[in-house]
Parts: C-alpha cells; sequence; structure tokens
DNA sequence: CTTGACCCTCAACCACACTACAGGGTTTAG
DNA sequence: CTAAACCCTGTAGTGTGGTTGAGGGTCAAG
C-alpha cells in the first residue's frame, strides 16, 4: 500500500530466501548444485547470489514435495516437467505412482506393527529372556510374520 | 539319519553361513565389523573364518528384526540384551517403543496419501500444466496438506 | 599341475540429503 | 573506522547399510 514500486522485483540474497522457506543457506546451495533452482543471477561487484522472491515459493515447492515422500531427484523432475511443457497426465501419472509407494509402504508397516503387537502381547513383561516370545520369534521365527 | 556325529558341529565358512541366510558374504564380515557377530574361529592354517551352525539363526534374527522395523544399532542392542541377561522387560519396552514409531511412520505415510489422493482426484490428466492441481498445491500451498 | 572357486585384509565407494569447515571478501550498524 | 553479520568457493564429513575392488592366499576337481 504504501510503496507502490510492484514493477521492480527487488531481489533477495540467499539468506533472505532461506529464511523465507525455512531452510538453511546451505541447503540452498545445495539445491543449486542438484539443480532444483536455476543459477541465480549475480550482483556484479560481489558475487552474491541475487534471487527473484518467487525462489522462496519454488523453495516451499521443494519442501512440500518433500513431505509427500517425493525424493530430490523426483522433486527435480517435477521441476523440470513443467519448463518442458508436458502435460497434466505427466504429473499425475507421478502422482499415482507415489500414491502406490505410499500404499506399499503403509502397509509394510502395518504388517511390521501387528508383529510387533503379538509379540509384545505375548511377553510377560518379567522374567527370564529364556522365556521372551520375542527374542524367541526373532530366533527361530514367527508363524504369522512372513 | 545317515551319519550320528551330532555331538561335532562341524564348522562352516563363511560362504555357506551367508548361504544359509540369504545374504552376501560381505554383508556376513560387515556385520562382524558391526559387532553384530562374535568374531569367529578361524582354520589356524588358512585364516578362514568358522562358524556355528547357530550363527545361520543369528543371521536371520538379524533379517527378521530388521523386517520388524529395527536398525542396525538396535537389533545389536538387542542382541546384547540376551548376552547380558537383563530381563523379559526391557525388550518388551523395546517393542513398544519401536510400535509407536511405526505407528507414527505410518500416520505420516496417510496424511501424504490422502494429500495425493486429493490432488490426484483434481487433476483432469489432460492438458495445460497451468490448471494441474498438483503443481499448483505444490506450489501455493495446499490448504488440507500441512 | 593347473584352473577355478573360494577365502583373506584393507580400502574405497554407493545413495541420500544435507552439514561443516577453511579461508577468504563484502556489507552494514554503531 | 571497526566489528559483526553476511556472503563466496571448494572440499570434506555425517549416518545408514552395505557393495566393490585390489592384491593376494587356499582348497578341490580334473
Ligand atoms: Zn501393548
Ligand atoms: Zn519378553
Ligand atoms: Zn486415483
Ligand atoms: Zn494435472
Amino acid at each position: 500500500m504504501a510503496d507502490t514500486n510492484i514493477g521492480a522485483p527487488r531481489p533477495l540474497t540467499i539468506g533472505k530466501i532461506a529464511q523465507g522457506a525455512g531452510i538453511g543457506v546451505e541447503t540452498v546451495r545445495y539445491y543449486e548444485r542438484e539443480k532444483l533452482l536455476p543459477k541465480p543471477a549475480r550482483d556484479p561487484s560481489s558475487g552474491y547470489r541475487l534471487y527473484p522472491p518467487s525462489t522462496i515459493a519454488r523453495l516451499q515447492f521443494i519442501a512440500r514435495a518433500k513431505r509427500l515422500g517425493f525424493t530430490l531427484r523426483e522433486t527435480r523432475e517435477l521441476l523440470d516437467l513443467r519448463r518442458a511443457s508436458v502435460d497434466c497426465g505427466n504429473v499425475r501419472s507421478r502422482a499415482h505412482e507415489k500414491i502406490i509407494q505410499v500404499r506399499e509402504k503403509i502397509a509394510e508397516l502395518q504388517r511390521i506393527e501387528g508383529a510387533l503387537l503379538r509379540l509384545a502381547d505375548a511377553c510377560p513383561g518379567v522374567g527370564e529372556l529364556d522365556n521372551c516370545p520375542i527374542l524367541a520369534a526373532l530366533e527361530q521365527g514367527e508363524p504369522d510374520a512372513d
């Protein structure tokens, strides 16, 4: 409201965008090395990196993709898709692949949870280790576990 | 049935126990370095490692613990518990800790799955990327995701 | 006896996603 | 002007769970 120089996207230093995205400065430089961020402009005299403010959104994109279970490699591919002007279907099919992977992980963890629960419930919690069904199952194999 | 030399636990070479446990020879030596396996006897002339057959069971213990979500460090602690003659309660409490961790992972993955499903269902799968709700959510943040 | 399969040690390397120096230069507040 | 806070490059280290390779020695079959 006060100043209306909206046309000038005053560039931000690496510290600002890192803080804006809630990550470390080193991580931003790492993302640049790993090609998740394009090489930014530089201040000619100091050599400092100068980022457009939209870079913060891009870093948040990366953070969200990470929270959704995408690796950095996959996230880079998503970002590249946009550059390459591919269509929606490509993006959606990646999301579907990721859903399948996530479900597989969940199923595996639920199997693990069930096995641990059965073992913990069978363990008296007192007494000699020779009677402990948890160690026994680990040593001899559990009927239901595999 | 044929030979009854049961009292002599003829030792096995590293290749045999690795094959018996379904893992690699290098992995067995790695486990020894990481103190998940005690240092085995050696053939005096060749220097070959000589293992009692029960080592295969120990390796399977490790494999099962890994499948149950224990790290190698935690698995070593389980194995050390047995050596240290601690009681059942210690083992059970570790299993409970692990159950809690597994449930947290499951909840996180279910949150991720829900977010991905909402996005994928909203994405038409055809057309321009500018209309893709998946990329839009990653760029601008999704209301339900966080 | 020779060949190939097996074994030895020590060391380096892999992926992943950072993180931490070392050894500088620059900007900014007081 | 000075000192703190920031920035630069480049290299190296973290942790997890192994795998691979070099450069050998040993054992069993033919
Ligand atoms: Zn319980
Ligand atoms: Zn018990
Ligand atoms: Zn779907
Ligand atoms: Zn789409």
